[in-house]
DNA sequence: TTGAAAGCGCTAACAG
DNA sequence: CTGTTAGCGCTTTCAA
């Protein structure tokens, strides 16, 4: 009489189950319904493939189950083909209404694309940019949008790493194409420009005397730019001007100190027309004006920077520089978006602003 | 002669290899430092624990070969252990700045902890918030952070799914303990007090005929909670009292018409005194004021919401309600972290505001 | 139209 | 102190 044949030796001692938390996954639902995995997967990514009957028991255990998919797997089991579809964004700050609404520009835009957003904020620190770079890259973005386009050394190699991968990187704010140079996709506008074209705006109306008051943010490379460009301008023009920087107080404060300093420009060509690195300072300044009984523009003209909606209702209403700050985050959504679907990279591109003369210049 | 034993028999097709992108992975690291993989992993989380010798030629393999982990695979790893380290967020809007503001607490506080930032907005429509709460939750979060205590039955559902399997969910800028009710954190204030107190602030101050203009948002449940509070107080110190709605307009014009038409009050108690849903309508209604010469608060007083750096400016400077909107992101972040280290969840937090008297009442 | 097998990159569990 | 093995949940490749 022949033994049994002995069984496999189970294992000596049995191993700890890994999944700790009660989600359905894919086999939970498989299961359900009476099929494998695979054809669930499929079932969720393209409906057609699978037969109507299938289908329909797919679509009952899956309402059943409460299954939501989990994207990290998803990523990772189709890492090649680089669709993370999550992209990060890495801006100087939030709470800066300006960066705040071309966030709002590319969220929006990246609605139903299926793309979430992965933001975090430098504090206009580039060495918090590398460190929140590093941090970001991790997640492997399928598209990774940064601000700006001065970044420390180490920052530059992870971007062109992430670049070099076929991921898209858009810089935003800025358009400074350097022919020849490989670089990044820019989506903004040359600041430089703009200081031009607020300086030729006052020097256009007669003001002779100029001041460009700068942002107290150190590393606020594009107010400065527009400084440059101001200064350039002017001289260019053989009219007298000089940069003062606002003290590092909140903006419309600083405004009105910036402004009173002008006022009294000990030794300075005498100040008639002050262009200001944003409509804030600006407004602090048309405040400190008003309280003084300063004439604006007929003893200082002002012009602002950004159109924000303060603005407009200021009496005399502020001259200013629209900026495309909602578009720019729609640009960069859309730029990136092609360039995944494209696989080619994303194209440059300058966003038109716009200087709106009104009664404060 | 015995004849060599057969080869295993190779694959009939060479199987494509997986790995589409260039990324250096532990296994690289681990090949070019002489060891295996999980040390290299265990180097990386607990240095300590590798011989210097070792540790040494990890670190100099990691400079070479410019490894950075691949958190996806890292979370699916460990998914048992919840360590997803990633927060996501819905707000109803990024461009808002009270909200971007919180968002800026937000990922401040979590500056450090190791956690990415998931950030989504609803546009203040509890479909989309339920959308997009599913599109977050897929990213398996280790926290999930949403706006108010309103959400369709779908999004509660999600919550609930998400708070069971361990996930810190928090509500914010609202506090509504209900006794008995199981529900999620809640970090922020009763609205319907501010309201109350809003009221009361300008019956004390001897106005009879108010009026509440309320957010023309229509899912701004927030500012008509306030309205309510402000009316039940008017109500029980038998004070005349009504709500009108702004206009849908950019807020500050918004302000601008509630203002006109509180003046011409066909019929309706005569108003003396407006507290309204935000300080830009408030400071619209300012500006409105000026320009026709109403005597503020002499021929109607203005109370506005927020705190906002415009009120302090304008003339009278706006008194209003100052709101802890950075703090309670940065709320939210300590709350959610403990939850997550100490395994409980996290405990409710009513901020406290402030009734900021100014010059407008 | 469906499934089996393998593998994405990493870490938990266990063994030395 | 280091390594082996297995597996996270999913998708790709190949086969039926």
């Amino acid at each position: 009489m022949p033994r049994p044949a002995p069984r496999p030796a189970a294992p000596l001692v049995a191993r700890q189950p890994r999944r700790g938390h009660g989600r359905a996954t894919l086999a939970d639902v498989a299961a359900a319904a009476g099929v494998t995995a695979i054809t669930v997967s499929r079932f969720l990514r393209e409906p057609q493939r699978v037969a109507p009957a299938t289908a329909a028991a797919i679509a009952a255990a899956l309402r059943q189950t409460g299954y939501l998919p989990n994207k990290q797997a998803g990523v990772l089991a189709s890492a090649a083909a680089g669709t993370a579809r999550m992209v990060a964004a890495l801006i100087p700050s939030i709470a800066n209404s300006i960066f705040a609404e071309t966030v709002q520009g590319l969220a929006d835009a990246l609605q139903g694309s299926g793309c979430e957003l992965l933001l975090a904020s430098t504090g206009y620190s580039a060495e918090r940019e590398e460190e929140q770079l590093r941090a970001l890259l991790g997640w492997f973005p399928s598209a990774l949008v940064v601000t700006g386009r001065r970044h420390t050394p180490g920052a530059l190699a992870l971007m062109r790493q992430a670049q070099a991968r076929g991921t898209p990187v858009i810089e935003i704010w800025d358009h400074h194409p350097e022919p020849g140079a490989e670089s990044f996709t820019q989506i903004g506008f040359d600041h430089g420009q703009v200081g031009q074209a607020m300086a030729e705006h006052l020097i256009g109306r007669g003001y002779r005397g100029l001041a460009y008051v700068d942002s107290g943010v150190a590393e606020d490379f594009r107010a400065h730019e527009r400084g440059d460009g101001f200064l350039a301008a002017a001289a260019h023009r053989g009219v007298p001007a000089h940069r003062v920087t606002a003290p590092a107080l909140e903006a419309i404060d600083a405004g009105r100190s910036a402004f009173v300093s002008l006022l009294d420009a000990h030794g300075q060509p005498n100040v008639r027309a002050a262009a200001f690195a944003n409509d804030h300072l600006a407004s602090g300044a048309m405040f400190e004006a008003r309280r003084r009984g300063v004439a604006v523009p007929g003893r200082l003209a002002l012009l602002g920077f950004g159109d924000f909606s303060l603005g407009r209702q200021l009496d005399p209403p502020l001259s200013t520089v629209h900026t495309p700050r909602f578009e720019i985050g729609q640009a960069a959504a859309r730029a990136l978006l092609q360039s995944l679907h494209s696989g080619n990279p994303a194209a440059d591109a300058r966003l038109p602003w716009t200087l709106i003369v009104r009664g404060s210049s």
